[in-house]
DNA sequence: AACGTTTCCGAAAACGTTACCAAATTTATT
DNA sequence: AATAAATTTGGTAACGTTTTCGGAAACGTT
């Protein structure tokens, strides 16, 4: 099988490589008719441009990575395919790396930067409880999204954050849980012994919706999910809900800081005999699709994950691009109302 | 931002650059006592090698290609992370491509293939509808895994294929709802006009079924989804049951060809005020997670998609160093009852 | 002491491209 | 017609590796 090279095709042509390379580039000093000629030898001889070698003269190899960390898949997919779409606009590449929950996003970053020579890294998922110091190293710009709170005693100018406030909306859900009147509102979360992670954020919005309407925190109704398990997987919501249920604690709603908990959870209690939401209310955070289409229909708190996925990869290219500098941005993310949750009669 | 190459890293260590390329490298000749001062050097000046200039000279990249068309992505997410498990493992490197619905899987794989000097590629979904011709100018090996059918005129030697029998699994499942005592047995499928596709496939084991047991064919309940919607998607599913919904006729059981639309066709007639499995049995195809999590539970057919995601990727890299040649391996379904079917009363 | 082996190492030639520079050609200007 | 200016072109040096090949150094062997 013969592969041409960019010699072949000059030679066909009987011209020189550099006149084939910029009718490839589109560079302007090159006479029409013979761009033209060119381009057909190409295309009748099927050359396509190594990019090994392109990459290695250009210093710039058109080529970001995407490092996708922790919890289950059902989330990022969709933000995976929104951004390869953007990264094909921009003919730039998209590496994607799911990382153990054993290897280091920032060594993991470091090293591929240098392998591919990488133009920037998107960070989706996943903690960040590293220091200034370890970022500063990074040649390369840096956006994450969706993953928990960075650090304050790390400069904002080192990298972009596009989230919503977990926090907050997660206290909205809670606060919308008690304007139905409840009280004993048991909650399911993942990872929030981690410092920084999300699992934390909702947390702490969650014990910050107590407080402001003077409900005693009762410890017994913090379901924390195993560690064993894969973080916010379904599987993994079933069997925290299961532990709260043989716990015998009373509770009128349910609120797991992930759909996909939400969902597990909702099954454990249907086994346990206890209607959704007759007996008790159980509500979710994400707005993934599937909490449309489950029945009951799962109310969420949903986030813009279009947008934000539209805009991380955008931000990103056009921090490289020099266009823009670092920017930390905070989407608002609605309440989606629907059939799990009611009011306490 | 100093960025060492080897050549400086010879420098450093007062030897050939020959000399530091075998201690990466792991070359046998080479003294234990350079090649361990060489190795510290590196780790102290964080020299990671370019792999674009490796790429180019070596001219075999450890690199492949994913390439995923169609269908939502809940059902591909988990093959995709499998297999990016497995190049790790090879320390292969793992392009991943969404194909949009007009691209030509072929062309694309054809240039990713001269542009990254891959050395196989992985096709999931879509439909494979080229000539011989086509798949012969690939210089690199081709593994498919759930594609639908393979044209018959095309040469088995030319590429692997890794599937369950989607006719034969389907018509298990139709066969199933008939033992349960349904006669009256709608089907929901997508992509069932293409030809090769996997829906046809499993619309033709519904006819299988129905053929072998003298059900008459109602072409009323064999219901399309519309091309304008994302092909497997819930929603997809939701719309093509209020349609079936709307048409009056009736059915006292409902299979859809994937768990995405059974679920989105559950939502439709718990919306209609029709009970499942009381009042329609519903059924679907692919044994997601999700399945399992959902209310009632999905009867379903699983897919051994570990097995199947994990072993494509070792067939290519075995393909790849020569260990083996093309196959065509068929799995074993599993068909897994649960609460959305029951028996006819 | 002289020789053949073995072990280790460095110089230099690729790999396929792009970009710079100078040369060749065409066109415009006087 | 002569010159200046603009437009096209080709040669060649990188980019950072790996690999081949010959040579130097160290080791045995007689």
């Amino acid at each position: 099988m013969f592969e041409p090279t960019i010699k072949d095709i000059a030679k066909l042509c009987g011209v020189g490589v550099s006149t084939v390379s910029r009718a490839i580039n589109n560079h302007p000093d090159i006479n029409p008719e013979t761009k033209e000629k060119i381009l057909q030898t190409i295309e009748e001889y099927g050359y396509v441009p190594n990019n090994s070698a392109r990459n290695l003269k250009r210093a710039d190899a058109k080529a970001i990575a995407v490092l996708v960390k922790g919890m289950s898949n059902l989330f990022f997919a969709n933000m995976i395919e929104i951004i390869e779409g953007e990264c094909k606009k921009k003919h730039y590449s998209m590496e994607l790396s799911y990382l153990e929950a054993d290897e280091d996003e920032v060594d993991m970053a470091q090293k591929l930067i240098k392998e591919k020579r990488l133009r920037g890294i998107i960070f989706l998922g996943g903690i960040f409880s590293h220091s200034e110091e370890k970022l500063k190293k990074l040649s390369v710009p840096f956006v994450f999204s969706t993953v928990g709170a960075i650090p304050e005693n790390i400069s904002k100018s080192l990298y972009s954050n596009i989230c919503v406030d977990d926090r907050r909306e997660s206290k909205r859900m809670v606060d919308y849980l008690i304007g139905l009147g409840h009280r004993k509102i048991a909650i399911l979360v993942a990872e929030a012994e981690e410092e920084h992670s999300i699992g934390r954020l909702r947390l702490e919005g969650y014990y910050d919706a107590l407080r402001d309407s003077d409900i005693e925190i009762n410890p017994r109704l913090v379901c924390h999910t195993s560690q064993k398990m894969i973080p916010f997987s379904m599987n993994s919501g079933y069997m925290t809900a299961k532990k709260l249920l043989a716990g015998g604690e009373e509770f009128t709603a349910l609120y797991a800081v992930a759909d996909t908990l939400a969902i597990g959870a909702a099954r454990a209690l249907y086994e346990a005999g206890r209607i959704v939401p007759r007996d008790v209310s159980v509500s979710g955070y994400d707005g993934i699709e599937l909490a449309n289409y489950v029945t009951p229909s799962l109310t969420t708190i949903r986030q813009p994950i279009e947008r934000m996925a539209r805009d991380t990869a955008r931000l990103l290219f056009d921090i490289i691009s020099g266009k823009r500098q670092h920017q930390h941005i905070v989407y608002e993310a609605e309440l989606l109302e629907r059939e799990s949750t009611r009011a306490i009669v």
